[in-house]
DNA sequence: CTGGTTGCAAACGGTTTGCAAGGCA
DNA sequence: TGCCTTGCAAACCGTTTGCAACCAG
């Protein structure tokens, strides 16, 4: 279950007007969202959708696996389309943007490792580097 | 795992009976603790601190370097004394333990190819491994 | 007296919950 | 009708802030 389906087989049909402006706002972002862009997002695109409502059907996607949760330092958590290719984010600590990056080389290794010494079945794992984007830098 | 400069030379001297109560209790720890477990331990063992103290104690001590702020996909932040060695996490997603792992590997090179190719300046990194622990996988 | 430290209560931001109402098979 | 979804308000939890009291130099 990786690809963001809309229908998952065993589910009772969910095509609620909110979760399809949530996964289509998910996919038209560039960044990771919060609850709140996202509210601010759907809101503005549609007829407007309570919050609870957001945090609901981030609730279902997340079990369906079709998004992932993250959790980038911030006290809200962010939100992506699962990603076919497993990538990390790169924060900026000044203006806060988030960017992508994709490691030539996993950590599976680091994973089975960990296994082997700890006994300890690495299900998933987060990454997150912090620092300063090229135009903090540079102004 | 060792602590860090437990006393920096450029401060007001904090010698805050707070404060050396909370550098105990992390000492102590086995775990990164939250300020709720900061809290509950400093409590224990002298007269009890205040919430806001312990809030107030972290901060400085956060800016001091002396410890390390850690967010593990909760909530709630946990810290622990800023290590020697940079470790990462291993969290239980059944038990919530926390245990340690140092990579033998570091991510130098990823941080490297980080600067060359995104131009972005990596000032630390956050790595997390979710998954079960060798308790929690046998029973 | 003065400046840093503490306690308390209230505010705050993000998230969750209880409950009544709405939509659709 | 019955089940799922929605909205709203209130609760919640971790954290922060304003302010007055306090303590040590």
């Amino acid at each position: 279950m990786q690809l963001a389906t809309q229908e998952k087989s065993g589910r009772r049909a969910r095509g609620t007007l909110a979760r399809k402006h949530i996964l289509d706002s998910l996919k038209d972002a560039t960044n990771p969202l919060s609850a709140a862009d996202l509210l601010f997002a759907v809101s503005k695109t549609k007829k407007s959708v309570n919050k609870t409502t957001i945090y609901r059907q981030l609730t279902s996607l997340l079990a369906e696996g079709a998004i992932r949760e993250l959790q980038l330092g911030e006290k809200k958590k962010r939100y992506e389309l699962t990603p076919i290719n497993h990538h990390h984010h790169l924060v900026c600590v000044r203006c806060e943007k988030i960017e992508h990056v994709e490691l030539e080389r996993d950590l599976a290794g680091e994973e089975k490792k960990i296994m082997q010494e700890k006994k300890f079945e690495v299900l998933t794992h987060s990454l997150e580097f912090f620092g300063r984007c090229a135009e903090c830098r540079t102004t």
